[in-house]
DNA sequence: CTGAAAGCGCTTACAG
DNA sequence: CTGAAAGCGCTTACAG
């Protein structure tokens, strides 16, 4: 079929050594035989095969991406900036839509192992322990996003979540909250964890507070509508929420919307993450926003770097969320 | 390091060949050297090499998804349903951010024909001729969502949006619009040009029609909004839009509500595409409906058919799209 | 600076 | 039903 490299080693006149060494700039050439060889190259549309190199390499040029949901928007942008990164390197991405919920699946891992995917990118929050022990026994670089309970990993680039949510509550009380509610995520999930706990110690020793006033839901909208209803039985007098991320939050005020509740006069809303649809709800959404997009190529450059490179190790990037006021919880006569 | 095909061998005291014939169940074997051979399998917990296979079978159970932009539901829908179902049949997806503008890239064919990459999934709209090349040049087997021009695929999955469109202007005429503007996509994309012509079909001979009713959009909010901008700025008595897709809807909601324009009462808006964001915007969007997450399912299923099995040829499957009424098109006074 | 040869870990005719 | 051997298309010591 197409061209391999003994093609181009019997045109050039040359061994395939040769060949191989103006490929991959390794090892002495002298112009001449480089000239030889370029030429061949160009004559017969040589492309090296990645799978042959690859078999005695062990390196395929691939990464994988780990992420929950692929639906979010969170994840969706996540990825983009991972995609582009890697394609920039000359990567390719494999997207592992890592749900452990229900449904015959192939391990996503065992898939990987099999075909020497040089990393991971690890943004699932949540991984299953038979997959751990996989992954460890692999020994597949591995960046993750958020600290993995009992895995080591390359690298780990880590938004500061309790500074933050501490950060929206506060802001909810300043601006007059008083009877504040949390949604919170998956606690498995460290994240949403740390936001939780930022909540209860902003919220512990607030005279109204009450365990009541925290539920669950599972970072999408749905569960966003029920835990607003949820807590507005519970607390009719509730004036502020704060959901654990944006997709709850934007259930969160469709379920106000929907029984004629006022945002933010009758209740102030806060997400998390700083997807790009909290500009277009109506109220806008205030959020605690993260770099996403770039959080995905730092992650995709780490982990190439890491790779390429084994004297890469920055082991824990730290980075700041920032919280992004809008309307969704300016209450009328509150100066900031 | 792990055990390879050789190691099973001599450990079960058969050929490689034997062994090989076990974990494909292809050729003839006894069952005692089958027993023999799993058994040695299990304790060496051996898994087969994809790579070294894919280097004889020129296969590698891997398919590459192309999207404009994983960003927009639509997409992250689709590619969800791509990817569960190429894992349920033991494939993985490559995922391709496949836009056109800018930035130093490499091209995601060139990556991906070096990789036996097994089949494509092409839903990114357009096509650039140099890539089309390329493709129809490897011979990797395609999937098409929507026609490629000029481009031979295995199999176009389809939905008919001209129908769809259709539907979507005569239900805003049917709710008392009379002037109706329209926002389309990209016209390099058939879908986008399918949507359009409908629109027109259906307006030409209405009495205030005016080609100045129909401005484009690249399918992103914030096109939407621009988009809307303009045609207040044109026709101030606007009295309903026709988004070309749900995003771009979901910007006009936007720049209408800025203006303190009333949706649907002053004007009435419509979308495509049925993501789910439409059910929680406020007031919620009408729109025309794809069966997304089944489409990428379906496309899954097709391209993995059509690779393991020649016999397939289900050249063109066609879906119905279906109208959503919701809150953003019911005018108060008509009835339905 | 260059080439012959072994090897990466499989599959697949071909004999038997 | 089974095994020896060639081959997939590269890279990499090793000699020279």
């Amino acid at each position: 079929m197409s061209a391999t490299i003994r093609d181009v080693a019997k045109l050039a006149g040359v061994s395939v050594a040769s060949v191989s060494r103006v490929l991959n700039s390794k090892g002495y050439i002298s112009t001449e035989t480089k000239d030889k060889v370029e030429e061949a190259i160009k004559l017969l549309k040589y492309e090296p095969n990645q799978v042959a190199r690859s078999l005695t390499v062990k390196k395929t040029k691939t990464i994988a991406l780990f992420v929950p949901d692929i639906t979010n928007p969170f994840f969706s942008t996540l990825a983009k900036g991972v995609e582009e990164q890697a394609n920039s390197k000359g990567f390719t991405l494999i997207l592992c839509n890592y749900d452990e919920s229900g449904g015959e699946k192939n391990s996503h891992i065992d898939l990987i192992k099999q075909k020497y995917v040089d990393g991971i990118i690890f943004a699932a929050g949540k991984l299953n322990p038979r997959d751990a022990v996989k992954i460890k026994h692999s020994k597949i670089p591995l960046v993750a996003l958020d600290r993995i309970p009992d895995m080591e990993t390359e690298c780990v680039i880590f938004v500061d979540n309790y500074k933050g949510a501490k950060m929206a509550v506060e802001h909810l009380l300043d601006m007059g909250c008083k009877k504040i509610g949390h949604i919170y995520g998956p606690q498995e999930i460290s994240t949403a964890r740390d936001r939780l706990l930022a909540y209860e110690d902003v919220m512990r020793d607030s005279p109204l507070y009450s365990p009541s006033l925290m539920t669950s839901g599972d970072f999408t909208i749905e569960s966003g509508i029920e835990a607003t209803k949820t807590l507005l039985e519970r607390h009719p007098d509730l004036d502020g929420i704060f959901a654990g991320n944006d997709m709850m939050a934007i259930g969160a005020l469709k379920a106000l919307h929907r029984r004629g509740i006022k945002v933010p006069e009758q209740i102030a809303v806060c997400g998390f993450d700083g997807i790009s649809l909290t500009e277009v709800t109506n109220p806008e959404l205030t959020t605690v926003a993260q770099p996403t997009y770039e959080i995905g190529k730092l992650a995709a450059e780490s982990l190439i770097k890491f790779i390429s490179d084994l004297y890469f190790n920055e082991k824990i990037i730290k980075l700041d969320a920032s919280l992004v006021i809008r309307e969704s919880t300016k209450k009328i006569g509150v100066k900031l």
